[in-house]
RNA sequence: UCCUUCUUAGCUCAGCUGGUUAGAGCACAUGACUGUUAAUCAUGGGGUCCCUGGUUCGAGCCCAGGAGAGGGAGCCA
């Protein structure tokens, strides 16, 4: 008989049909009724023992864990919790689950053991529901791009630039790290190392992306990015997923436009698809909160923020306009800012963007034309010849999820900049070629997945997103 | 990398001013249970007190060094 999805069993008519369905056991209650959980939902099937069908040693090896297969007729239940059960006619245990030994007990675990135990954790509530939610996510990108006309482009891991800069970067190489080669002034000689050069694990496809860009006009990139920065934080990964669309023809306003529809298009994708799962999250952090004080509650549930943020526009605002409400704003007379906000120019803080996003706007907020210096050299520069026409979008309790810019099209001022900032023209010259060769207005934007995952599932930690985590000192499976 | 808190049973934690044999709840095992909802009841087993060194008659507790984890910061997505 064919296997039946759980997700598609509780949704059918119980008319006493036989069917089978084959999962793994969460709880056995009263030597009678298995809870049964194949992944495909965060709701478990309520299988009902026929002690008469059933003998004695099968009725042991029933343990949390274990992987079994069940027939019999779908039933109405008789009971409160749930709508149908399956009455087995016959119980087949696929895969023993030695409970003594098996580190997932029914009971609650805190997220931090389950992190240690990472390849279990897919079998909890709380990571089935994240990990749906976050499949939901990635599909719904696609979904939006691929329904715009955009060109999925796959951008090398690899790479021979060392002038993104965006960070440490991961070196790739397959000399012998014990005795490497050396040429004439002792360094290691990478002409022998397998590319003939020094390479290294990606850190951002988007100088890749734009030269897309400029055949195929709209392109997005979603792959895997690596970053050697110590960062030990809860909003930080040594290798995590980025999606970097670039469209030609863009300035900075389209460049918002299609972030925001973007970031909301994917929530109502995950919100529609997967609400059970996010409903489920949103108890979960209920119930969470209910542990901390008062002051430190948030005021909205998981589910209600994110549909505010789907009935709401992002604010829109300058720095500048930001560097203003900031100073002007009774946090910072009152001195309460760890770094008080005095002139223009800095770089604003983690506090400051929290107080802006949560405090001030309490919503979504795309912060534009940063001061030139504190962004990257690709940024278009604005006519004041202060700015750049860059964005950022902030979330609250994420920061920032989306970091972007018009990018410059004209080469003299592309060189310019680069030389100013000691970025070397000639490794570039095949990214400088777009400018040479049909330049024009474009622009992108990079999205964390993570990070997005992070806000539309409510957790905390960047690592409760990703399946196997890599972050410093830590890369286990 | 910096600041800060923590590390005791499988898990979550308690452990007084340094003092005899280190405790609880849950989990697990055994038994009971034909309508349970992280079932319930009874009984039972279970410890490298993170590691190394030191102080002391005596260290889970004090001191030094190290490792790991949590929270905050920086860097960023």
């Amino acid at each position: 008989m064919t296997r039946i999805r759980i997700k598609d069993i509780l949704k059918t008519e119980p008319q006493g049909q036989q069917i089978s369905v084959k999962a793994w056991v969460r709880t056995f209650r009263s030597n009678q009724f298995i809870a049964l959980n194949d992944g495909s939902t965060n709701n478990n099937l309520q299988v009902v023992v026929d002690f008469g069908n059933t003998d004695e040693g099968v009725l042991k090896r029933i343990t949390t864990g274990a992987a079994i297969s069940a027939t019999g007729n779908l039933v109405a239940s008789l009971g409160k919790g749930q709508s149908v059960e399956l009455k087995a006619s016959s119980i087949e245990i696929i895969g023993d689950s030695d409970a003594e030994k098996y580190p997932l007990q029914p009971k609650k675990h805190s997220l931090e053991f389950l992190r240690e135990i990472a390849h279990l954790r897919f079998r909890t509530n709380t990571f089935g529901a994240v990990f749906r939610v976050r499949n939901s996510l990635a599909f719904a990108v696609h979904k939006f791009f691929n329904d715009k006309g955009f060109l999925y482009i796959h951008t090398p891991i690899i790479t021979s630039s060392d002038a993104e800069g965006a960070g440490e970067m991961f070196r790739v190489t397959s000399l012998d790290i014990l005795n490497p080669p050396k040429n004439e002034t002792g360094q290691v000689d990478y002409a022998q190392d397998f590319f003939g050069k020094s390479t290294n694990l990606t850190v951002s496809g988007q100088l890749e992306g734009e030269l897309a860009a400029m055949a195929f006009s709209d392109i997005y990139t979603f792959g895997p990015t690596f970053r050697a920065e110590n960062s030990n934080t809860a909003r930080h990964l040594a290798e995590f997923w980025m999606i970097e669309p670039e469209m030609a023809f863009f300035d900075l306003k389209d460049n918002m436009n299609l972030a925001e529809e973007l970031l909301q298009y994917v929530i109502r994708y995950a919100l529609d698809s997967n609400g059970e799962d996010i409903e489920f999250l949103s108890q979960r952090l209920e119930e969470e909160e209910k542990q901390k004080p008062q002051n430190e509650r948030s005021e909205m549930t998981l589910l209600n923020k994110l549909k505010f943020c789907l009935d709401n526009n992002f604010e829109r605002l300058t720095y500048t306009q930001a560097i203003e409400i900031l100073r002007e704003c009774n946090h910072n007379k009152k001195k309460k800012f760890q770094y008080l906000v005095d002139k223009w120019g800095v770089d604003l803080q983690s506090e400051h963007e929290r107080y802006l996003v949560e405090k001030h706007f309490k919503k979504p907020v795309i912060l534009t034309d940063y001061p030139k210096e504190i962004k990257s050299f690709y940024m278009r520069q604005n006519d004041d010849g202060k700015t750049v026409a860059a964005m950022d979008i902030l979330f609250p309790g994420i920061g920032e999820i989306v970091g972007g810019s018009q990018r410059e099209e004209r080469l003299e001022k592309l060189e310019t900049r680069m030389k100013e900032i000691g970025i070397p023209v000639e490794e570039l010259s095949w990214y400088l070629d777009t400018r040479r060769f049909g330049s024009c207005p474009h622009a992108g934007f990079g999205l964390g997945f993570e990070r997005l995952v992070l806000f539309v599932t409510g957790m905390t930690n960047i690592r409760d997103v990703i399946p196997f985590p890599r972050t410093p000192k830590n890369c286990e499976f």
